[in-house]
DNA sequence: TAGATTGTTAATCGATTAACAATC
DNA sequence: TAGATTGTTAATCGATTAACAATC
């Protein structure tokens, strides 16, 4: 398990160069060098090099890089020629809206299945599902093989629902609910904290104002 | 403007310690050491110390920190206590899960108004708020003194719509488009971008599995 | 006062940038 | 081959941690 320690600073600039390859591609760009890529992306030509050099050597010496050898690389260090069987828990407005968004697909991320606590959310259809009692969660999760949840309840309830997914199997936690969730060491939790995205961009304007 | 150059580092912390604290108030519990705080917020009593003697001396030798005071402290530090005008862009799935979100209350960012450009939503009711078009978007942002702008429509506009609010005076935006903005200097924009976020949970799980 | 804990300086660690030999 | 650009080592920069005198 795991690379040689590959560092979060690295780890969140892969999905960018992931997206910036991408973006060449649609335009026809067969082949970049790490200075044409700095002046798009924003990272120095030095910093591509040595995050791109942490998982093999891409490039060729006197050309650069082929877009789309590399935008393939990346993909396989991402994962995302990997299949996830996905649920989603709480299927509040933010669980609906996260439910409809089209960027699971590229991450390989298949939802099977939508929970709700609350009895007057289950039964109701959401695309193609049926909107799930949270009470049967252990239930579906083993027997679904289900890897991934994607946490989308309040802060109150969550702590307690993380425990009993984490107990059924789940080893990826896509937590939007504002709390640090504590998990086992095996768990892996992404957090989307939008309240504490919101109090930066706060803190940012005031401080420009 | 601005202080003596804060990191970003420091200025992500803000957040949680501001809700780390709000959390023992609601406990009662009135006064906190930095050693106490590391057990429970996760980083290091001394880095805890850094972060908050960046903004003053808000703790006591012997003693520790008074936390209600401290709580107050770190929302005039984040601008909590200040009230903007917002508008938000974009009445897809994501922008009404966002229309509806609690937390804008707390950081003092007030909805006036709610964009589309899809000539379906324009009339439709969501909350208060009638959807109006796209096409309106500099005469409502001069008319209402409108600073903040959420920008939640796919990527392909972002820039264009972009540039036009930050014409009429837009000066900080939230962007839930996967773009990166160009703004003039002045403009501050925090990015929520779930697909970096969703890629990176990719990555660790593969690595981890 | 004695004990506790801060504020702050110094030491360490890690990440970014610069430089350049290797090589296509 | 000559020119370009990588891969990689070394230097720098910044952030985190440790240590401790100041002080409540």
């Amino acid at each position: 398990m795991g690379n040689k320690n590959i560092s979060m600073a690295v780890i969140r600039r892969l999905p960018k160069y992931y997206r910036y390859l991408g973006d060449l591609l649609e335009r026809d760009i067969q082949r970049i060098s790490s200075k044409e890529l700095s002046d798009i992306i924003g990272f120095t030509a030095s910093q591509i090099r040595q995050d791109l050099n942490n998982f093999g050597g891409f490039g060729q010496q006197g050309y650069g890089y082929n877009v789309d050898a590399l935008h393939n690389e990346i993909e396989k260090i991402l994962g995302l020629d990997k299949k996830y069987n996905a649920i989603l828990i709480g299927a509040g407005n933010l669980g609906q809206a996260i439910t409809n968004y089209t960027g699971f697909k590229a991450a390989g991320f298949e939802i099977k299945g939508l929970f709700d606590a609350n009895p007057r959310m289950i039964g109701l259809k959401l695309r193609d599902f049926e909107i799930m009692d949270s009470d049967n969660l252990e239930e579906f999760i083993e027997e679904n093989d289900i890897e991934i949840a994607i946490i989308c309840i309040p802060k109150n309830g969550a702590q307690e629902v993380t425990d009993r997914i984490v107990k059924a199997g789940v080893t990826g936690i896509w937590n939007f609910a504002p709390v640090d969730l504590e998990v086992p060491s095996h768990v892996i939790v992404e957090n989307v904290n939008l309240t504490e995205s919101l109090f930066t961009l706060s803190y940012l304007i005031k401080d420009n104002r």
